[in-house]
DNA sequence: TAGGTCAACATAGTTAACCTAGTTGGCTTG
DNA sequence: CAAGCCAACTAGGTTAACTATGTTGACCTA
């Protein structure tokens, strides 16, 4: 299946995955195939598609539940505005980011103290 | 280096070098120490770091040179930046709220555990 | 029947090894 | 000296095998 592209097997895979849920072929909340199954449907090993289904985990399109499968998002963002607001979103994100950085770093710190000291 | 988070190594390394760069320890252009260099210095496989530095190198903050090393981006004024790439931005924004989220909930979990039932 | 066990399957993380290919610098040879 | 080769680095892609952990369903037993 993966063909004879520059492009390394693992994006082939990734972009074809992404394009079915993009197009609807895999609906949201739908369970992609196992593992296993897309290394023998691509003819790809355990590795490459492993590598392929991070990549979309990572982007936020499929969630990955342990010992259950992996599954597309199930995402209520359709388009609700216009591009022009794009750049009051990235502000948007940004300060969302900071918040939570800035509480992540306090968390971690308590954490880690406690362990180097517990009780 | 690795800490006994449940967050996996990969990930860890990957946040640290987004750190220096975001700080400017590591500054735009400069090269990042090479894999082998990496993977001594944080106690991991090569393997790990290649993720670690591949999630980088997906995000754009870092392009590797086949041969030479991988650098730092030399980051063009966002400001100048086309509004095609807002779109681009606005979706690496959201996977990295989505990654900090994740962080701190699994963060302040352990820590409600340990204050419920100290070890 | 209710409950426990166990095998099979799933994702996820990690490691080690091998291969390709680009770059660099030093050494040899013409 | 100049050209070319070569060894030693670099990133990147691929594969296989292992561990950990969660889920499910079938089966056995009390």
């Amino acid at each position: 299946m993966v063909k004879k592209t520059g492009r390394p097997g693992y994006l082939q895979i990734a972009d074809d995955l992404r394009e079915q849920i993009r197009g609807g072929a895999l609906a949201p909340g739908a369970p992609l195939p196992s593992t296993a199954q897309l290394a023998e449907q691509y003819d790809a090993s355990l590795s490459i598609v492993k590598m392929a289904v991070g990549i979309l985990r990572n982007e936020g399109l499929v969630i990955g539940q342990q010992g259950k499968g992996v599954f597309v998002r199930e995402d209520e963002q359709p388009e609700k505005r216009p591009a022009t607001d794009l750049a009051s979103e990235v502000i948007e994100l940004r300060t969302a980011i900071q918040d939570l950085s800035e509480r992540l770093a306090r968390v971690e710190s308590t954490l880690s103290e406690s362990r180097r000291s517990p009780k």
